[in-house]
DNA sequence: CTGAAAGCGCTAACAA
DNA sequence: TTGTTAGCGCTTTCAG
């Protein structure tokens, strides 16, 4: 039998009411009683029972946090600036992995609202109607981190993808280049897929290069497939002399993969990737890539998350950080 | 206003000991009735209160974990392991970073408990009799993850560090080096530290090969300690022939540090590394690393954990996982 | 197979 | 400044 309240009570003489106020920080306590029931608290070793409180405030200080896979470098670094942010709030987080499958993440939303979470930071793919519906039917709120809602329903925390790939495109293409190979992610994820791939076809466009389809892999995010995207590429009968992958761990894939068939990084190909993950300097040529500010989209939409928990008033609940290019080894293209 | 067990009892007509019947699974319910009461729930969107049913079961179906940092690429992959069993059984995770300080570990050990969470996974550093005495006192059962508990008081999920290490090291030695390096983590750190550098430290004994301080550098497992370690090792007089990380991002520093110098990897300085992360295979040379099963050890703590909250028995509670070396690139040792 | 009723430990009016 | 008293939504005997 643990301590209760009303041991804490008994000890010290008073009512549990009282009790509940220190405990709580309730200033109309005075300083002698505070004392005693203080007193009480150490000696008989008293922890509050968080369940209870949470059942009769109906608040838990715990929010719910929805990640495709912890152990992916790019979601980790997120998933520390959401805790960090937490944890600065007095919240605990929750974390569940959803692989992205879709199933998985309405079953996550459903247990999580079971626990009575305060609120929802959703990571993810590809955010559906039925998704939406989810979102909206919420009684606590749901801020979206590095996910893209198409239609601004939900509130949510990113770059523009297609701007940021957009401008390390055409920086190739000021550079020289005209043949630009790209390693994507699939198509149908609106992020590393969809997203990026526009912003590669529309610089070309801009710039008058025609769009040529076999210059666009799809590869799954591994570092394998990086690998591989960039053997097929420079197998073309007129390969790309630059290769822009959609993340960072691709493009390390890229560059072994070109190395190990004897290409050499920058001067042969150029390579650019995105995201800056730690990876990006932990490989020779050091990569270039796009800065995608992962610690930050996870601080700034756990801190968004409890602007909206605390019912205060946010004026953009949309929020769009910004990316720039990090020069490193693999390219040669002069830096802006 | 949610909707209660006493909203389906009356659209259901039965009372709420019934619901609770067929919301829990009790088979003691009659079918026809049980089609009643969960039309009732379909009707009207009932979710079962999570908190509730703890504060009366006394049981959260939730373990809390803590964790240096979920940002490191070795953590993270335990973290998946301990939260892809934890859901196999039903559990929630309440993940928080402790950055290995102690007091935060205790703060966080508390809340965990006020939070009532029904065991902990613990990985950290350094165990200190303050940890034991906190453990030993908690309520619920805790669990310790690739972290050593020196007097076995506490159960545990580890490989044999010191005998990994010495492993490595004697491979390098009969691969025919008398002077190899080492870029330990701090002495203080149980694991990193100190049991990988007297593994180390009894290979060389036990093959006559006089140790020598300055071989020795301690880093602070970042890549870039890794990275200047090396350089400095290689100024040495009489510079090392080999040079054993205690982990991999080290070990990648390490070999970019002894690259960026003009050393040949692996012909004129042999490389291992500690964990086997995906770094691994991210690096040319690829490294060649002492395998340390990361994901298993968190899945194999956590169902560990979950036998402890059954009250199940259990024969072993510090279980030593086996580990092996990866023979890649960055070694020219014969395999063994 | 089903219902009644007593808590679980705490918060939050409302009184005093 | 302090105490009294309803609940919060559910589980769990105990009866029937």
């Amino acid at each position: 039998m643990n301590t209760t309240i009303y041991d804490v009570a008994r000890e010290a003489g008073v009512s549990m009411a009282t009790v509940s106020r220190v405990v709580n920080g309730n200033p109309n306590v005075k300083p002698a009683t505070r004392k005693k029931v203080l007193d009480a608290i150490e000696g008989l070793g008293y922890r509050p029972n968080a369940v209870a409180r949470g059942l009769a405030s109906k608040k838990t200080t715990t929010v719910g946090v929805i990640i495709p896979d912890i152990s992916s470098v790019f979601f980790a670094e997120l998933a520390r600036g959401i805790e960090d942010i937490a944890m600065m709030y007095k919240y605990n987080i929750i974390l569940s992995n959803s692989d992205q499958n879709k199933d998985r993440e309405i079953n996550l939303i459903n247990t999580l609202l079971e626990k009575q979470v305060d609120g929802i930071v959703f990571m993810g793919g590809e955010i559906t109607e039925e998704h939406v519906e989810q979102f909206k039917h919420s009684p606590v709120p749901i801020v979206l981190a590095a996910t893209v809602d198409e239609n601004k329903e939900v509130p949510s925390v990113n770059i523009d993808y297609a701007d940021a790939a957009f401008d390390a495109v055409e920086e190739l293409i000021e550079g020289g280049h005209q043949r630009i190979g790209m390693v994507s992610g699939s198509l149908e994820d609106p992020v590393n897929g969809y997203k990026k791939f526009s912003g590669y076809k529309e610089a070309l466009n801009k710039n008058n290069i025609t769009f040529e389809e076999e210059l666009v892999t799809v590869g799954d995010y591994s570092y394998d497939s990086g690998l591989r995207a960039a053997q097929s590429l420079m197998k073309l009968e007129n390969p790309p002399t630059a290769i822009f992958a959609s993340t960072d761990e691709m493009a390390l894939g890229v560059i072994h993969g070109l190395q190990d068939d004897g290409f050499s990084v920058p001067d042969q190909v150029n390579v650019i990737g995105f995201d800056n993950t730690r990876l990006a300097t932990m490989v020779r040529p050091t990569l270039t890539t796009v800065v995608q500010p992962m610690y930050d989209i996870g601080a700034v939409s756990m801190r968004l998350l409890t602007k909206f928990m605390n019912k205060e008033e946010v004026d953009e609940s949309t929020v769009v950080l910004p990316h720039r290019l990090e020069y490193r080894q693999s390219t040669n293209i002069p830096e802006k």
